[in-house]
DNA sequence: ATGTCATCTTTAAGATGA
């Protein structure tokens, strides 16, 4: 089985480039962030029409998210226990959407950028990586052989190594330690980076800002991941970071990243 | 040296978010 993550950057203005990527791809799941649009505008048929079942949870021109499968999309969920909301009032966002694809519970999520580390929105996203955390500890606890994928975009850099200069990021966001031990805390409760050790740094990133050529001037970051409970990091052969992707016109700022499993 | 993109709206060029 082959299983993709990949930030868009809005369905509908990429509907033609993620076609031609599917087509050329083979995967069998494949999680999708930032879809950037409603249910009702949502371009389905990109996916249908090559054979996969799709799931989309959109509210809005921000965030959404699909997952699409061709191996079976059964108990499909728009959100994951405890998931915070955010604004005033709260009001839940479409950053994660989930189904069983193949015995395998996948979700697509859009973890809160953070904005700045004065910012509301920044603790947002540590309660969000938190109410996570638990949901897939409590998965875990029930079956510690549950075969679980946290697929997306996490906004966070675990490692120096994850971004292209440290100095560049001091006092910013994706690399405080506060993010950086939520992340950790993933990784502890059983959910492990499987593309890492397939594609070791530094330099490996999954997004590239458009703004200031950082992608020719290889400015990047890895903030894209495919956690796995144990069960199912068991199964990982290779994976890698698909960065031609990024390449050419009208491509997302984000690169898809793959996983191969047994 | 600088350098973007997508979406929405007061449907033009500006504001916003990333």
């Amino acid at each position: 089985m082959r299983i993709a993550t990949w930030n868009v950057n809005s369905m509908r203005a990429r509907a033609d480039r993620v076609s031609a990527w599917l087509e050329r791809s083979d995967v069998d799941v494949v999680a999708v962030q930032e879809t950037k649009c409603r249910d009702d505008q949502f371009p389905a048929s990109v996916f249908t029409d090559l054979g996969y079942e799709v799931a989309h949870h959109g509210l809005g021109q921000w965030n959404g998210v699909a997952l699409a499968s061709r191996v079976g999309l059964e108990e499909v969920r728009t959100s994951f226990d405890g998931q915070p909301g955010y604004g005033e009032p709260e009001e839940a966002e479409a950053r994660a959407v989930s189904a069983v694809c193949g015995g395998v519970r996948v979700w697509s999520l859009y973890v809160p950028n953070g904005r700045e580390v004065d910012h509301p929105h920044y603790a947002y996203k540590l309660r969000w990586l938190e109410a996570l955390r638990a949901e897939g500890a409590a998965r875990l606890a029930e079956d510690p052989r549950a075969q679980i994928a946290f697929c997306g975009d996490f906004n966070v850099a675990p490692q120096d190594d994850d971004v292209w200069d440290m100095a560049a990021f001091e006092g910013k966001t994706h690399v405080t330690e506060a993010e950086r031990q939520a992340f950790q805390e993933l990784n502890k409760a059983g959910f492990a980076d499987v593309v890492r050790p397939h594609a070791p740094g530094p330099g490996v990133y999954t997004f590239w800002d458009y703004q200031g050529l950082s992608f020719p001037k290889k400015k990047g970051m890895r903030i894209d991941f495919l956690l796995c409970s144990p069960a199912l990091a068991d199964r990982v052969t290779g994976a890698r970071v698909d960065r031609e992707e990024r390449k050419g016109k009208g491509a997302s700022d984000h690169a898809p990243v793959i996983a191969e499993l047994d």
